[in-house]
DNA sequence: CCCGGAGTCAACCGATCGGCTGATGTCGTT
DNA sequence: AACGACATCAGCCGATCGGTTGACTCCGGG
């Protein structure tokens, strides 16, 4: 019917595993009402392919090498591309989500989604709804609901630096000496660090900065 | 031709994303040579999966929900099943390759690796042959070759478990109540562990913890 | 122009850590 | 039976950490 080939949804998927690639145009391909125009394995060959094929929904794998795919959906944003971009990722880092959400995602999906929840979320994308995986909802609620509660506060250039040294075991008289300032300066940005990240003492310091992606 | 068909290599996927096992599906069907028998979602499916299909070559993805990839190789090599383990994964972290090489897989690539790479490693694992993706070859090379030189030993399950809590900013004194220790105990397991992971303090121990998949 | 954030520094103090030496008991392996 | 790895515990010590309070500068936004 004419209706129903107005209504398919065409998709763009940029991921770097040809497995997953495979895997999401397998899945679309076999299910009416979708359709694949193309592929593609890093953030920069995928702003390139969506400019070129228009599609509805682009399928966007975030931590991708060579192009990242926060970069690439922001570039898309920025162009103003009609697209809708739904994040599709392995894990759920603290990391990932609020800046590729900020960046302009419609979307954020964790690959173990099962195939109706994904096909839901890409007619719902197509749509201009957003879509977010459960487990995702819940954490940004959580981060709107308390910004100052659970401080979850970005650390500034300086406090990075000293965080980087503390997790290499340097401690604050040697940091002092690294970077030219007083061990009292350093226990201030300590001090600091600790409020923002919510850690009782430096090894709990290291530990959240790399659940959230800040080390590692 | 009947010499063809005898030469066709089954399979059964075990992981625990649906689009990877989309992809892995429509990849070997779709080639000459491979039929995939069944798929699974986690390693205790798996492992009776195997059982009662008896594929040539199990596609194994570590790191699943309720059931976890290591211990299904295991199982299945005890049981003395004749199907060859790849293992299939994302991340090449040190924690994941040598347990599951350990347990009895017969090769270990990433999901990132190209078709022709999945399909000759397939083959070769359904030969018996070893195959390994280059990166983790390397890096279980290195591991062989510097036993005592660079500190790689791996921590017992105690120190784990110190180690945890210290990363979520135990002290001593807390960890020991925690443990039902004594804070010296305490005191020991972590020399113990900063000597086993080459860290200077609790920081730099959590930091290298978190590098090596130990934490995380 | 004033406010606030970031960065810098100081002095003090109690709590904690990390190193050291040495000891006991249990395993599984040899 | 002997051995090494693991886990447990003790006491002592100096070094380091983390909290607190207060203060100075620079810079950019309102």
């Amino acid at each position: 019917m004419a209706e129903d080939s107005a209504r398919v949804i065409t998709l763009v998927v940029v991921d770097d595993h040809p497995v997953v690639r495979d895997g999401l145009r397998g899945m679309f391909d076999s299910a009416p009402g979708f359709r694949v125009l193309g592929e593609a394995s890093n953030g920069v060959e995928g702003v390139d392919l969506v400019a070129r094929l228009d599609p509805d929904v682009v399928l966007m794998d975030l931590r991708m090498p060579g192009g990242g795919g926060v970069a690439a959906i922001a570039e898309l944003t920025g162009r103003g591309t009609r697209s809708k971009v739904l994040v599709l990722t392995t894990y759920d880092t603290d990391s990932d989500t609020l800046p590729a959400i900020e960046a302009g995602a419609t979307g954020y999906l964790l690959k173990d989604a099962p195939r109706d929840e994904l096909f839901n979320a890409v007619r719902a994308a197509a749509d201009g709804r957003t879509v977010l995986s459960p487990a995702v909802a819940s954490r940004l609620v959580s981060r709107v609901r308390a910004p100052g509660t659970a401080g979850h506060e970005a650390l500034s250039a300086r406090e990075r630096e000293v965080l980087e040294l503390v997790a290499k075991g340097t401690s604050n008289r040697e940091i002092a000496a690294e970077l030219f300032i007083s061990e009292a300066t350093v226990k201030t940005h300590l001090t600091h660090i600790f409020a923002k990240l919510g850690a009782k003492d430096r090894a709990a310091a290291v530990a959240t900065a790399y659940e959230r992606g800040i080390l590692g």
